[in-house]
DNA sequence: GTTTGACCTAAAGTCGACTTGAGGTGATAT
DNA sequence: ATATCACCTCAAGTCGACTTTAGGTCAAAC
């Protein structure tokens, strides 16, 4: 298939499909003189790619965690982006319920209210702003 | 308080206290000098303002959901965000749980298991990039 | 055989969230 | 008095993830 039918299967414009090939994380399969051709199972490499960038990865951790070809991943870090989602599953919650409580609650200012001021204690000093700032060596 | 006592107590850089103030999320209680001053729970503000960056709102939304001064917030949109964040956990927790099983698998690729298969199409087309990309008007 | 339309490359631009840099101010310690 | 030094402003730079633009190629339809 070419770039148009995988951009069009995909929901992602060919735009993004170069860029994603240029970063290593998808490979097209050869050429048809200038055009690429990708095989089928792109469509699936994508929906991963899409699902983790919705989970939060940058490229390229998610590049780190599954090859371009599927093979040889890397379960040691998987089982560690599976721990950081589960941190992040319970910030979320912690978040989410302070605000259902913030809407309900009747304190004048959401910061008077002290089950509100309880969630500004639990992440604790963590100011990781999006996802992996630290840089590589 | 002056910024370099705000920055130390909360962990943030001078320069993103005076970025948040210009954008409004927080507010200096007047100029000793050239030099702001800033109250107190100016660090309680910071930290829900972290804590919301952590969740993967933009510091627009936050200064939808709450105010500089903590008051009048929008219970509607509270409980909005409340959902989406329903809805993302749900995505996470997916994820992980994808994350841990590929780790476990015997499956030569990932992608030819089927429980691991499972997982690409559960967002289904959810190409929702880094939290609203919606552009206002 | 030419026109079309989908594709190509390389480079530059965009956006959010900051950071960095250059040059300036002024309260406080000496 | 003056030297420090933490602060100031404004402009420009950075980073990731793309998108846009300008100009070019070429297989297939006419």
């Amino acid at each position: 298939m070419d770039i148009g039918e995988v951009s069009k299967t995909s929901g992602l414009p060919a735009s993004t499909l170069r860029y994603y090939e240029e970063k290593g994380l998808i490979r097209s399969s050869g050429r048809n003189g200038l055009r690429r051709l990708f095989d089928a199972d792109v469509i699936e490499q994508l929906a991963l790619i899409s699902l983790g960038r919705n989970a939060g990865f940058s490229l390229d951790e998610i590049g780190e965690m599954f090859t371009a070809d599927g093979l040889e991943i890397n379960r040691q870090l998987l089982l560690k982006k599976a721990d950081e989602l589960d941190k992040k599953i319970k910030e979320l919650t912690s978040m989410r319920n302070g605000l259902r409580h913030a809407a309900a609650c009747s304190a004048p200012s959401h910061l008077e209210c002290p089950k509100f001021r309880r969630l500004l204690h639990i992440a604790g000093k963590n100011h990781s702003r999006h996802p992996s700032k630290l840089k590589k060596k």
